[in-house]
RNA sequence: GCCGAAGUGGCGGAAUAGGCAGACGCAAGGGACUUAAAAUCCCUCGGUUGCAAGACCGUAUCGGUUCGAGUCCGAUCUCCGGCACCA
């Protein structure tokens, strides 16, 4: 078969006769089906776009000839830094190469042949679809969930820019290497951490893969415990936040963060110049390198003390680089005795160290001992379990005001500023009278300038266009100057699956009713390497949407897939070094565009990926050929055998039960499988063939048929030609997918194995209308069972309907 | 260090819900067709042992539960992914 031709054929066919179209006045019964959309970076479609696209396209078609409306749409990422770093490089305009970039690829993945309906497009980078990304910002500062605050970000010396945390690999720069530093700025962040524990009670009800389930309950991170106030000799006080308030009679010292605002205040005048010092050298040290847990722990005396309030004591105070000012109260009371920083501290400053929990069943342990226990030298709390004391010191505490139950997140706000050029502009105007004031929504957008150098050189590069700075305030009219940062990415596509159902809509980011219809998506799919970003952002801004009244459901994505990675030949990553990668292109000029879809269906588990081989899709070509050849015997064929036979009930029962496994397959993402029932089939097809070369049953043709149909989503313009090679009009995608007809699959008789003490000695043909009773009877009453009891005392029999029995002497 | 997933023939990978391990494919071997080769079609294909029927072993390792374990439980090893001073 001439594949280049074919699919052209039946693209052009699909094309005129708007085979895909999504026809809005059937949503009733849609399904929204949704890949993650790509960076329209400079390289073509690598395998992994195929691999995520191909699958989930045929998986779309085989929804779509279940009889679903089938929603499948695609579009572009088209902000982010790629494309700024490759315009440092080569002098070509971020905005030049990106959109030259998506008509290549649009071209690509149309020869796919993907059923895509192009009109619902999204490109992030296009002022149609950012204007509402800078509408959304607008509408979250409104409620409450964006804010400015200074922070450190990462910062590269010699590249003199800030990092994103993606390009920051092993608190090494990624593009020239150099260790990045901390640095502080003023930024913008949305308030995601309103949502954490929504976001963690949301998972439970979502169909997920567990472990990406897993790492978004891990990076939301709740933990329970306590917030203690300590006050210091001199009338400061401050909180510490604990998960074992439990141990704090053990309590020997407090430590604050560096940055801690106290710390200023409550250090006595004779450590000052020391204590400035340590804060000063902490700011140096780069934030990978301060949070290692290799790096010695390192502190200072601030001279101040404070007083424990459950029993009196009076602990010296200390800071220490090891306390994050950023989670919990950037405070916390250290227990050398019952944790291992605190116990490490304490034998490097020489402070106390005193039991004040042992294990409950009193035997031997050494300190510093971190398990739960029962409390000692804990005045009257001594004798509670830990569970017990956590919640009663602290409740003793809560009646002088001291101390309340807390829960924290390890979830942080989202720092959303990005000082770079290739973004939406953030819809701000700082002025100088009103400070920093929206870009009212009628002035949208913001559109980001063409002419504009952006050179790295350590400032936000909008700041160098006079013309885009300068402003009159909305306010008061005064003279005033824009935001000069855009926005990360990372918001313009936590909400573009919103936009695709209604993307024409110039009022609107979204027509509210429309898009409660259309949503949620029914099934998504893309790289587990977004557990922790896109996915958690998409599902806050889901909930903050809902929550102002823009829509109303709760999460964005009811069934998520993840697929694997192809590797190249040698089990490594892809990579131009290594010389591994596999072009699709070539691939496809000579095999076919379904033949490589096939084999990227058949050759792996989809959700795990795999090596690439050779071999591999020379073996689904061949399979190809031999449906074809199939295909032709079928059209061929004399069909006048009118006996309906042993081996047609048999050809029967495999066709039907094929039906049946790769439906479920294919509902499952089970590719790999589907393949292999559609082989199984093939075979049983062969086998019949070759026993009927003259005259056949007309079950013959139809098995072949839904063969044909069966394979359809795999190989979609393979399946068109053979279904009109057997004389078929209508398009394969207009018909119904095959569906089962129970009565093939029920078998007179069925083959168990016979089981003796558990070992299996023999197999059996047993009517499939005996009960368990009927079974052993039968099974007894064989000669050659019988023979193998032979007069031995039966001491038990377990009967497994339809698969064995299991005779124990 | 903590959390998680995985480990099955020469290879890629299958095994609803604890029930015949190795589906399907690749590679390999054999046969048919052919003057020959390719292609195609058919057969064999975990290991040891046996003339054979068969017997024994076998899902990383060790132990356990069970009539029965790749699957469940406990420990160990290896590889991969995530988090990494979160108090």
């Amino acid at each position: 078969m001439d594949y280049k031709k074919i699919e052209k054929k039946w693209q052009k066919k699909w094309k005129d006769e708007k085979a895909y179209k999504f026809d809005p006045e059937k949503v009733g019964e849609k399904k929204y089906v949704l890949e993650m959309f790509s960076y329209p970076s400079g390289a073509k479609l690598h395998v992994g776009h195929w691999y995520n696209y191909g699958p989930s396209d045929s998986y779309a078609r085989f929804k779509r000839m279940q009889g679903y409306e089938v929603f499948h749409p695609m579009g572009f990422d088209a902000f982010g830094l790629p494309a700024e770093n490759y315009a440092i490089k080569t002098g070509i305009h971020p905005k030049d190469s990106t959109f030259k970039n998506i008509k290549t690829m649009e071209k690509q993945l149309k020869a796919i042949g993907a059923t895509y309906d192009w009109n619902y497009e999204v490109i992030t980078a296009d002022s149609k679809y950012y204007r509402w990304t800078q509408w959304i910002f607008l509408q979250l500062l409104k409620a409450g969930l964006a804010y400015r605050k200074e922070a450190p970000v990462n910062w590269c010396p010699s590249c003199q820019t800030v990092l994103a945390n993606e390009q920051v690999k092993d608190g090494d720069c990624e593009r020239c290497g150099s260790v990045v530093v901390r640095k502080n700025l003023t930024q913008w962040f949305f308030k995601i951490t309103d949502y954490a524990d929504e976001l963690l009670a949301g998972l439970d009800g979502l169909d997920w893969p567990e472990k990406t389930k897993l790492m978004q309950k891990n990076w939301i991170g709740k933990s329970y415990g306590g917030e203690i106030e300590f006050t210091v000799l001199t009338g400061q006080s401050f909180k510490v936040f604990t998960t074992r308030a439990d141990t704090l009679f053990g309590v020997s010292y407090v430590v604050l963060a560096p940055e801690h605002p106290l710390v200023a205040k409550l250090t006595t005048p004779d450590r000052a110049a020391a204590v400035a010092a340590y804060v000063a050298d902490t700011g140096k040290v780069n934030e990978i390198e301060r949070l290692s847990t290799a790096r010695e722990k390192s502190g200072i005396f601030t001279g101040a003390y404070a007083i424990n309030p459950i029993n009196g004591r009076k602990v010296p105070v200390y800071i220490a680089d090891y306390v994050l000012a950023s989670y919990g109260t950037g405070a916390v009371m250290g227990v050398p005795s019952h944790d291992e920083r605190d116990f490490i501290f304490a034998k490097k400053y020489g402070l106390p160290i005193e039991r004040v929990v042992k294990s409950a069943d009193g035997s031997a342990d050494e300190l510093p001992y971190v398990e739960y226990g029962v409390n000692v030298n804990s005045g009257r709390f001594d004798g509670l379990t830990t569970d017990e004391a956590k919640i009663a010191i602290v409740q003793e505490l809560q009646k002088n005001g001291k101390g309340e139950l807390k829960t924290n997140y390890r979830l942080r706000d989202w720092l959303v500023s990005r000082q770079r050029y290739w973004g939406a502009p953030i819809p701000i105007i700082h002025c100088p009278h009103c400070g920093a004031v929206p870009v009212p929504e009628k002035d949208l957008p913001v559109l980001l300038p063409y002419n504009v150098d952006f050179t790295p050189d350590g400032k936000s590069p909008l700041l160098k266009s006079d013309e885009f700075m300068n402003v009159k305030c909305p306010v008061c009219g005064a003279p005033a100057k824009r935001e000069p940062d855009t926005l990360d990415t990372f918001v313009c596509s936590s909400w573009y699956f919103l936009r695709y159902p209604d993307n024409k809509n110039k009022k609107k980011a979204f027509d509210g009713d429309w898009i409660n219809k259309m949503l949620p998506v029914d099934k998504y799919i893309g790289g587990a390497e977004h557990a922790c970003m896109h996915l958690l952002y998409a599902r806050f801004f889901t909930k903050a949407l809902r929550d102002m009244g823009y829509l109303n459901f709760d999460e964005p994505f009811l069934s998520l897939v993840h697929q694997g990675l192809i590797l190249g030949p040698d089990g490594n990553k892809m990579s131009k070094s290594l010389g591994n990668v596999v072009s699709p292109d070539e691939t496809i000029k000579k095999y076919g565009s379904d033949a490589f879809r096939l084999y990227l269906m058949f050759g792996f588990s989809y959700i795990e990926g795999g090596p690439w081989s050779d071999k591999g899709i020379e073996s689904v070509v061949r399979f190809m050929e031999r449906v074809e050849r199939l295909a032709q015997k079928a059209a061929a064929a004399d069909l006048s055998k009118s006996d309906y036979g042993k081996e047609e009930k048999e050809l029967n029962y495999i066709r039907n039960s094929a039906i049946k496994s790769v439906t479920r397959d294919m509902e499952a993402f089970g590719f790999n499988t589907a393949v292999a029932r559609l082989m199984e089939l093939t075979n049983a097809l062969y086998a019949y063939d070759n026993r009927n070369p003259d005259i056949k049953h007309a079950v013959f043709k139809a098995a072949v048929k839904d063969l044909i149909l069966l394979m359809a989503p795999m190989t979609p313009h393979f399946a068109e030609e053979l279904n009109e090679s057997l004389g078929g009009t209508v398009s394969v995608f207009k018909q119904r997918y095959p569906v089962i007809d129970e009565s093939a699959l029920t078998l007179d008789e069925v083959e168990i194995a016979v089981q003796i003490n558990s070992r299996v000695k023999a197999k059996l043909n047993v009517p499939s209308a005996l009960d368990e009773n009927g079974v052993k009877e039968f099974a007894l009453s064989q000669p050659q069972i019988a023979a193998l009891v032979s007069g031995a005392e039966i001491k038990k029999i377990v009967v497994v309907p339809k698969r064995l029995i299991n005779i124990i002497l």
